[in-house]
DNA sequence: ACGTAATTTATAATGATTCTAAATTAGTGT
DNA sequence: ACACTAATTTAGAATCATTATAAATTACGT
């Protein structure tokens, strides 16, 4: 059983044709152990180096939509300089590194159990997300 | 004494001269009791409404930069569409409305203590913090 | 293989932000 | 008050990321 097909079928799953272009953004994202977070001027360099066949720019915006919009990627914004995806969709926090300007998972359970003591009337919390900025020490 | 003299005398200090448009763009984002967030286009359409003096967009732009420069904004990335800039510089933490789309201050006593079970080896933390979405109830 | 709809693609359009260079204004000295 | 100079404002152009368009290509059922 190839990964190709694998990807394939879970393409098929999702409503969406498994093409060329979209086996190999899909196979770059989720084909790895860890979470990536990647903009996506950074996939668009790494499709550029790695693979044969030249995807348009146009087509890495559908995909990376198309998977987000299936719940398959979270957008994150930092700041406005750039917007980055995640692979890792669960509900987990990040780290920043203000140095090398990346983000770093950090999982639910690193994080204790964070305490609102305000609440608005007529509204109730639908996510809490915690964003700790890291540089380098001294 | 009035207002506008405090004013010109607080650019003054920053080593801002201040111009017609720099006070009328500093009252109108100091001179309240609350907080205020605010988008660009926020703020172009509150001086359209509200200033009888034309100020270009250029020049928007040009004084929120400076007064971020300075440290007296702050700004937010909560999404990819809009940038939030606010006048609460000190540190604190946010609700967002998904609802109405706009941010909540919430004070750094009213989310308690968080801790990261986590470290990043060579880098130290440098903030932290926590954005709660919120929307209408039922 | 054929037909058709989905997808990809090059390219144009958009929209927010930044840049440019000319006009205006604020502060200084007379 | 007047003149001078540097800072600031301004309209408009340039840039850059993202989205839209519409023609070419591809996937897939028949
Ligand atoms: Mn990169
Ligand atoms: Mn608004
Ligand atoms: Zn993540
Ligand atoms: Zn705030």
């Amino acid at each position: 059983m190839s990964n190709i097909h694998i990807f394939a079928e879970k393409l098929r799953s999702l409503g969406l044709r498994p093409t060329q272009q979209r086996i190999i953004i899909y196979s770059l994202l989720f084909d790895r152990k860890d979470t990536f977070h990647f903009t996506i001027d950074d996939l668009q360099n790494i499709l550029k180096n790695t693979s044969t066949k030249k995807i348009s720019l146009a087509t890495i915006y559908n995909t990376i939509h198309s998977l987000k919009d299936k719940g398959y990627l979270k957008e994150i914004s930092i700041n406005s300089e750039k917007t980055y995806f995640d692979t890792n969709i669960s509900k987990h926090h990040h780290f920043f590194d203000e140095s090398k300007r990346e983000l770093i998972d950090l999982n639910d359970k690193d994080v204790g159990k964070i305490k609102i003591k305000k609440a608005v009337p007529g509204k109730k919390i639908t996510s809490i997300e915690v964003l700790v900025k890291i540089a380098n020490n001294n």
